[in-house]
RNA sequence: GGCCGGUUGGUCAAGCGGUUAAGACGCCGCCCUCUCACGGCGGAAACAAGGGUUCGAUUCCCUUACCGGCUACCA
């Protein structure tokens, strides 16, 4: 058996999308899965579409998603070079058109735009083109003198008009088509560079590709690529259509419907490996019902016939929760070193903040990294909020009695020289029995002073133990004014 | 319009002729608890519709509906 070799063939054209990203990964699987080679390839032929730095780009995301690549443009394998348009510059894709219009298999067209676009017609306000072969019938003279002066010209593939064409997909199976549905797909743009079709087929025949694996917008031009395949004589690979990834509106994603990209989601806080796990899971299912994976996990378990048909939702929701699943086994040392720069913006650097702490409470409690900035604000300052929050029916506190509480606890605090969070808890444990209160009705009103906020990352203690003393009794006097201010109404 | 796909809870999905139709996210409730979160327990929620085939269809076939893709000198 022939060693499985995959690759990955984006277009250089912005940040990569989550799509993107997944067929990456399951061509990275594929290979992996079987100790195979998996390869990085550039398509680059599209001239008006290619975006400076893009490769960069497209570097860096495998690398940060793991998926390292056996051979690539800066890794040779021997069948490079792995960029088509230098592959272009040494005339290889041209090699192979000619080759395909001596064995009468393509031709040459010298068709106008203008003309070609009197071939459209307009149903229900699409458009639809089919060329008419009229090129195909052009003398070799002709051809030969049209040739000589130079114009412009395209290569095109001669599909019959008779017959049906089959190939056959590992998930959705065999597929046939009419021949006459085929259009003569044209192999060399005028400006000298291959088409994604015919540069693929090429491309992946010499690179030695067994496992073509690519998103299921390909599946219906599929059969063309059979048809040169056939024309060639070359083996053809197995295929591999992966479903659609769609957001919300079942809409396919996009960059220019603001879809995130994979750059986009680590800059919101998402860690790469929580990204690709997810991403992992929309169209696939492990069979023993493991959702958490790492890279590894997955190489093992990835078994590409249990890739499913349907298109698949992109939730980020499910991608926040497995995020946060991901940040809670975090080593705490790396917690920190990675919350860090968000704390600061959250707390600002202005005070001696224990920042460990802080990283302490927030890991337990945020899904994203972005999350820390909103759950630790209050520490910099008491945000506004209604006296109603002092209201608590479980706790059985209300306005009032919060006033008490705070102005009978704030002496017992002021002598409290330990501020650490089991000192300050043994204290207002004591106080509350000794004033006959719950251990809630105390913390309520203190949390809530010190925090101006219905939820925070830790307790009341825990919070004055960060605050310090000093900011504590602030905070807490400041309550009692405001309070007062409300109980004068 | 034509062609090609797809359709199990809100979402990801298991299932591959006989099941009380898994599990996960989300949602709701309870427990834990100095609030929240974590953790634990429980709950609501699905086979697009109609015909066949069969003793028996979510599973196989056909039709319809809906969704998507292709129909480019884009990939």
């Amino acid at each position: 058996m022939t060693m499985v070799k995959t690759r990955f063939a984006p277009s250089p054209t912005g940040r990569m999308h989550v799509g993107n990203l997944r067929t990456a990964l399951y061509s990275y699987l594929i290979a992996k899965h079987e100790g195979g080679n998996f390869m990085l390839r550039i398509e680059d032929t599209d001239q008006e579409r290619f975006v400076e730095g893009a490769v960069d780009i497209i570097n860096e995301t495998l690398k940060d998603a793991g998926l390292s690549y056996d051979e690539g443009p800066d890794k040779d394998g021997g069948v490079g070079p792995y960029v088509q348009s230098e592959r272009c510059r040494q005339g290889i894709y041209r090699k192979y058109a000619e080759q395909l219009i001596e064995q009468g298999n393509a031709y040459y067209c010298f068709c106008s735009k203008e003309r070609l676009k009197s071939l459209k017609t307009t149903v229900n306000g699409k458009e639809i083109f089919m060329y008419d072969k009229h090129c195909l019938h052009l003398s070799k003279e002709e051809i030969e003198k049209k040739l000589a002066a130079g114009e412009p010209h395209v290569i095109r593939l001669n599909v019959p008009n008779e017959g049906t064409t089959t190939f056959h997909d590992e998930i959705y199976g065999d597929i046939s088509v009419n021949n006459e549905e085929l259009d003569d797909m044209i192999l060399i743009k005028s400006d000298g560079y291959p088409t994604y079709n015919f540069a693929n087929v090429v491309d992946d025949h010499l690179m030695g590709i067994t496992h073509v694996v690519r998103g299921n917008e390909y599946l219906s031009s599929s059969p063309k690529y059979n048809r040169l395949y056939e024309a060639f004589g070359w083996q053809v690979p197995v295929y591999v259509h992966c479903p659609l990834i769609t957001d919300e509106q079942h809409h396919k994603l996009s960059k220019r419907s603001g879809h995130s990209s994979f750059e986009d989601l680590v800059d919101q806080g998402f860690l790469p490996e929580a990204i690709v796990n997810y991403t992992a899971l929309l169209g696939w299912y492990p069979e023993d019902n493991e959702e958490i994976m790492d890279l590894d996990q997955l190489t093992r378990k990835f078994d590409y016939r249990r890739i499913s048909k349907s298109p698949a939702v992109f939730d980020i929701e499910k991608l926040r929760w497995m995020n946060g699943e991901y940040i809670k086994k975090m080593d705490p040392d790396a917690f920190f070193a990675k919350a860090l720069p968000y704390i600061k913006e959250a707390v600002g650097e202005d005070r001696d903040w224990d920042y460990k702490k802080l990283a302490e409470m927030a890991q337990s409690r945020i899904e994203a990294f972005l999350d820390i900035v909103d759950l630790l604000g209050f520490f910099k300052a008491v945000p506004d909020y209604e006296v109603s929050l002092y209201v608590h029916k479980k706790m059985k506190t209300t306005e009032a009695l919060s006033l008490e509480i705070l102005r009978a606890v704030i002496p017992n605090l002021k002598d409290q020289e330990d501020y650490s969070n089991d000192a300050l808890f043994e204290d207002l444990k004591t106080f509350a029995k000794d004033h006959g209160y719950k251990n809630g009705q105390v913390m309520w009103p203190i949390r809530t002073a010190v925090s101006g906020k219905a939820m925070t990352p830790g307790g009341a203690t825990q919070l004055m133990e960060v605050l310090g003393k000093e900011e504590s009794l602030t905070r807490l006097k400041a309550a009692v004014r405001k309070l007062e201010a409300y109980a004068q109404q």
